[in-house]
DNA sequence: CTTGACCTTCCCCCAACTGGAACCTTGACA
DNA sequence: TGTCAAGGTTCCAGTTGGGGGAAGGTCAAG
């Protein structure tokens, strides 16, 4: 149960096995080999793989994560410093989807006006070409 | 009015240089080549350009793009067709809009629970690391 | 002893640009 | 005429977060 091959983990911590690699690559975890060469994953790999899976999930940059993951593992670390970046975060999410939402309003205002017929005439291409029509 | 060095024309489409130059070379526009080699836009690839950019401001791929161009020019076209497109985009949308707000949900949900202080006890990261608590 | 399922590294690919290097052209000014 | 800045040109590399696939090593089962 302690140690897993790079597939175990993968099933898991539910992230392609790529991804772990990647991971690695990038000095998120750092795996022990065995004699063969293939990677050894402890616990505590696989709790970081889960980890970084849900903070991914969240929307979290990579830099975001492996900053994350350090104050996850640094015992005298200031939750204000978590949270910031979370706040942080969740404005950029409040922008995104603003500006979502910014577009869906012009486009499906341009997409009701059209009839979506056979004919050539179009208010999303109007709209589209700038005129004021 | 109507013949435009790159500079120019960039600035009254509101689109970077650089980018100009890349939707050439991908071949959504085709400006003319003055003796000198720089490159000559017309009304006609002016007009394409702010197609363009408002295309890309809704959202639309460049793929998308492209094809939303060529029905802009073909008078033939079938509202029908750029109206599916549009649709489909506009239901795309809508789902990352959806993805962002359970993000934003979650997010800050557990960063409403971190008092975000210089101690080290974070719902934030207990959440990430999926305690249950 | 072979087969199939793993594992390894390596390199290229995606979108939609952006930055920068190296070089050419043009117009203004001394 | 020299030169300088502000344009233009091409080409190459990098960005984010991996994915696809080749070429090859390893291991357990039959």
């Amino acid at each position: 149960m302690t140690n897993l091959t790079i597939g175990e983990v993968a099933k898991r911590a539910n992230l392609p096995a790529k991804t772990i690699r990647y991971y690695e690559d990038i000095g998120l975890i750092t795996p022990l080999r065995d004699s063969n060469g293939y990677r050894v994953f402890r616990e505590s790999d696989f709790h970081k793989l889960t980890f970084l899976g849900r903070a991914r999930a969240l929307g979290f940059t990579i830099e975001d994560c492996r900053t994350l993951l350090a104050l996850y593992e640094d015992d005298s670390r200031a939750s204000a410093d978590v949270k910031a970046i979370a706040q942080k975060h969740l404005t950029e999410i409040e922008a995104k989807i603003t500006d979502l939402q910014a577009m869906h309003a012009t486009l499906s205002d341009l997409s009701q006006k059209c009839c979506g017929d056979a004919r050539p005439d179009c208010p999303i291409l109007e709209g589209l070409s700038g005129q004021t029509n």
